[in-house]
DNA sequence: AACTATATTAAAATCGATTTTAATGGTAAA
DNA sequence: TTTACCATTAAAATCGATTTTAATATAGTT
């Protein structure tokens, strides 16, 4: 008689109220997200409705509307009458990701370190996550569900360098441009069998102790030549 | 036997190939945009499904994928198993998104300016988007569909200013932010009776004559006290 | 052969009904 | 009086069928 698999188990009763049961929509959205990010599903492929309706045994609606999701995330393409694709994937694109993410982040990285507010707070939840992170061994598969995955823990540093801003616009487009980049990544591992994985540790390390110093101009040029060097690892053609 | 009025016309045979015909998630994805930038629907507003197929005369489907659409505009707020909502409208966030336009538009007019292609092209139409926009009148009215109103040159001339990033995720960050604040222009004015209509145009004058000059620092400084003076006259409670 | 028009097919878009969920109100027990 | 339980209602979410559109293939005409 039910449905959906997350049946409210009738136990729980007003428990109930604090558990999370998400629609067929927002989790067709988070699956097909880790098949972009993780470039499984390849630039350019035709994301036909039906056969993601199998795929996902589910209906019409929850896919449309995750791929009309997945638009603004910039990683699903869509034209009027003629459906859903892959985002194109270039090397002109991967320099804009670059360029506009070293622009944004440096301006959310100064006015991260000029807020004063709750600022020893936002050095310790720094400190841990680049330990955190030292400690953790770096896999080349995609798993965001695993919140102690060296990817995930990669992420929250980095957007907690440049989270106080105030501005949740500069926050959200962070993240944008991170997960941007971080398709490319993914797309180079798929395609290049000896991709040889960078030493970051120590790149992260030198940003925190100049952020931890409190000086914004080194702390801004460190954060982009890390940004730069992990650019000449990525070419997308060939 | 149609379903749609915007019917394909037999008579126009294979030219209608170059003909635009959009689906109805497209025109009712448009028509709720303007209403929720126009400010006539009210932050807040419960997006309710059922009513909007009734006053659009149509399906679920493109209700839905409309409201999607729109999140991602930050003009709609979605909580998952619970709808869809009008995005609020505080003080606060039409101070962040003041804010944030200065850092961006800042970067996005320098990049603009030190770019030298076509530099010359670009002049011309700042000044021709100048000279109509001197012309026109301003209308108290939202009328996106109309290419002469005032509203549509002056978004015209400010996206121009700092189209030349080589950004489109730039370019796209200016519209969203051009059009939140235009938002909040528009609330007041259906909130104020004697909202007092600002001179502009002069403003507008002395950012391209400092443009035209090509003093960088200047010109900055010109359209961030230009945004600065709007947000004077925009207070969104009381 | 080249160009139109028509038929066929495949997929997108849409519709209306059904199912599921959340919110509300009422009732009974502690 | 408060709290838990159940019934009712309203709205969101989903489903599967239908309609419309775009792409392709086929046939006919100059």
């Amino acid at each position: 008689m039910n449905k959906t698999i997350n049946k409210k188990n009738d136990n729980l009763k007003n428990l109930s109220k604090e558990v999370f049961y998400p629609s067929a929509t927002y989790k067709v959205y988070n699956e097909l997200k880790k098949s972009l990010l993780s470039g499984e599903l390849t630039p350019g492929k035709k994301l036909k409705i039906d056969d993601l309706k199998k795929q996902y045994k589910t209906g019409t609606n929850p896919i449309r509307e995750s791929l009309t999701l997945l638009i603004a995330d910039n990683l699903v393409t869509k034209i009027d009458q003629k459906g859903f694709k892959v985002s194109e994937a270039t090397q002109e694109k991967f320099n804009e990701i670059l360029r506009t993410r070293i622009w944004i982040e440096s301006i959310a990285l100064e006015e991260s370190m000029k807020n004063k507010k709750n600022r020893d707070q936002w050095e310790e939840e720094l400190i841990v996550l680049n330990h955190r992170l030292q400690k953790t061994e770096r896999s080349t598969i995609y798993e965001p569900e695993n919140q102690n995955s060296w990817e995930v823990i990669h992420k929250k540093f980095h957007l907690k360098l440049t989270s106080r801003s105030n501005s949740d616009f500069i926050n959200k487009f962070c993240e944008l441009l991170y997960d941007q980049n971080m398709r490319y990544r993914y797309l180079i591992i798929k395609n290049k069998k000896n991709y040889k994985k960078r030493k970051v540790a120590v790149e992260h390390q030198e940003i925190l102790n100049m952020v931890l110093k409190g000086n914004i101009e080194k702390s801004k040029v460190l954060l982009i030549k890390h940004y730069e060097n992990t650019s000449n690892f990525i070419t997308v053609n060939n």
